[in-house]
Formats: C-alpha cells, structure tokens, sequence
DNA sequence: CGGCTAAGGCTATTAGCCTTAGCTTTATGG
DNA sequence: CCATAAAGCTAAGGCTAATAGCCTTAGCCG
C-alpha cells in the first residue's frame, strides 16, 4: 500500500474535477476516492467531516474563486463600467463552471471560512458601490439586490428554465442596464 | 393488508407534508411511505419513476401553487402596483414555504406538466409587462430580469446568504424599486 | 542507530437508501 | 361467481456513507 500522500486541498481538487466533468450527482466519496487512488473510507484521514465537510470546503473555494473573477473583472474600473464588468464576469464564471456554481448554495450552516470568502466577494461588489456614492446601510441594500440580480439569472440560466428563443446575452445586458440606472438614482439618506 | 387507496396526487401531498416539516433531506421514499402507511416498494404503483418521478412532481405542483399566488396578487393591479405585488407574493411563498421552493430547480430534464407550469407562471408576469407596453421580445427579457431577481433574492434570503442585520424588507423594497423604475425606461423597439 | 509515535493507508462491517422481481390479496366488472 | 387488473407485500441486490480496528510507513528523538 504505497501511500499517496493526499492533502485535504488535493482531495478538494479531484472532487472539483469529478464535480466539473460529471455534475452533482457524481460527487461522491467512493469517486473522489477511486480517483485519488484509495479506498473510502482513507478520505476520512484528510476530511475528517466526510461529505458534509468536502461539500464544505467545495463551497470556500468556489466561492473563493469567484471573489477573485470579480475582483479582477472590477480593477482599474468604476461606475456602471465596473458594475458592468463585475456582472459579466459573474455570469462567465456560472455558464463557464455550472456545476461548480450550482454546489455553491448547499452549504447549510454558518462556516467560518465560507464567511470569509463571502465577506470578500461582497467586499468587491461594495467597492464598486462606493462610484455611486453609495455606503453604510444603502450599500448593503444595494449589494444584496446586486447579488439577487447575478444569482438569479446565473441559477436561472444554468438550469435552463429559461426556456425561449431569445438570446441571452441580451437580456443580461437589458438586466444590467436596469441595475446600473437603479444604482443611479438610488435613494441617499438625507 | 388492508387496501390503503393511494393516488400519485396523495403521494405527492405526503411527500410536500415532509418536505415542509423536515426539509429535503428527509425526502426519501422509504420517508414518504412510512407516512403513507406503505412499504417502500409499493409507491412505485403509484409512482413508477421512484424518487426522480416524484421529485418531478413535487416540481410541478409547487410551480403551479406559486403560479396561483401571483396570479392571485395580481389581479386588479397594473403598472408598479401589479409588479410589486406579484414580487412581495413570490417572496412570500418562498419564505412561507422554504423547502418547497429550495425543491423547485432540482428538475433537470424538460418534463411536458413542468415546461407547462413554468409557462404558466410566466405568463402572469407577461401580462403584468403589458401595463408597461412591453410585449414580443422585449417582454420576454423584461420578464427574465424580473424572474432573475425574485428567484435571486428568494434563493439568497432562504439560505441565509444575506449574514448582516439590515432589514431584508427595505432590501426587498428597493429592489422592487430598482425593477420597476427599469421596466419603466425598458427600450422599446423602434 | 534504535525505537517510538503519529499519520495514512487498508479491510470489514453496519445502517440506510433505491430499485427490481415475483408473489398474494383485494376489488371490480362481466 | 369468477377472472383479471390493480395494489399491496416480502425478498434480494447494489449502491451509498460512516465507523472500528488493524497494519505499515515516515519521521523524529534520544
């Protein structure tokens, strides 16, 4: 029995591989296992929480990953050019890695690291925020109603209850323009 | 043994019992038929598909009972007030029944009872975007917006995604506002 | 260099799930 | 009154996660 030398964050990388090339369904302990090479119940050595924690740790590092898509998409911009870039490049990261976005949500209880992930990706889109003048309660109002608007329409989208002809990308950017002229006249305490 | 009479609709109504008592994880068929007083192997008399089936089902009934509820809300209103309401009635049936609406978007293939539920609901908001002269293609992205942020906000409010302690109502407020100011500068066709 | 300890594998087992097969009973219609 | 279809059952197979307990490897420390 040569052993493998896994690391919880490989454990993480081979199922995020399982998860890209097979969906949800697949994701499971007996796969992740077979494809790194041991038996099951080894993964318990790395991911002492068995699935409820690799499902876990999946959900901190997409989310991770996403922060980052749209801290990049956002730098060196402002305005509704950045709100622009921030939703665009949201949606990219959905359509380009569905199930991955789709394993996002089914984290259930408050985890410290997906906090802090979280923290981070509202951070970038209340960065962007502030070229409307916007900050304190209303910026959080307005991000949440930001991040309603890209979570819709990617969980929307991905799973294909959009079911009519017309093109997509039109209706993100009708979809933006209607956020960026609502961040515009956005109410300002007095 | 005593003939219990069961039908698929009493199958579905157990299944939607537990749904809302225990959440989805408790959705098993062996759950299901202990309710019904059942072993587990006779509901696919009822239900030959077994768990996808019934998860299908599940689907599809609750798109029609929400279809219903904003049909309900916007009957007698036009303009801002239709769209306000049908949005505070699909909000309110998301966190009346949380784990109904988490049970909505699992339905992977397109089901004929399902495409004509979904088509029904979003009929109700096609006839509410006349009030705004939209209609044709125009409509159709108008109404994946509104689609896009209702399902947004319902799916991120019900699973806790929104951590700080702002009011979700005022959140919900000018999110409403933001749509409604944006179907009302909604480009039209020339 | 020897030995101890901790970590990373393993097999075996349990419990629970979905699903199929095949039998038995009930209810119903001719 | 009987035949048949529907609706129930038990049994069994194959999958899953998870736990328990054992064995081996690697590395450190005296």
């Amino acid at each position: 029995m040569p052993r493998v030398g896994l690391t919880p964050d490989q454990v993480v990388d081979h199922a995020l591989a399982l998860l890209d090339e097979q969906g949800t369904e697949a994701l499971t302990l007996a796969s992740v296992a077979a494809r790194a090479g041991v038996a099951t119940p080894s993964l318990y050595k790395h991911v002492s929480g068995g699935l409820a924690e690799l499902r876990r740790l999946i959900a901190v590092r997409v989310t991770d990953e996403l922060a980052d898509r749209l801290a990049e998409a956002a730098v060196g911009r402002s305005g509704d050019d950045a709100v622009t870039a921030v939703l665009r490049a949201y949606q990219a990261y959905a359509t380009g890695h569905p199930h991955r976005y789709t394993a996002l949500p089914q984290a259930p209880q408050p985890d410290e690291d997906l906090t802090r992930a979280a923290t981070r990706l509202v951070g970038v889109i209340i960065a962007v925020l502030r070229g409307y003048g916007l900050d304190g309660s209303e910026a959080i109002h307005a991000a949440r109603t930001v991040r309603s608007l890209a979570h819709g329409f990617a969980s929307l989208s991905i799973t294909g209850a959009f079911q009519l002809t017309e093109d997509l990308t039109t209706t993100h950017d009708r979809l933006v323009t209607t956020l960026t002229t609502g961040l515009r006249s956005w109410p300002r305490p007095a």
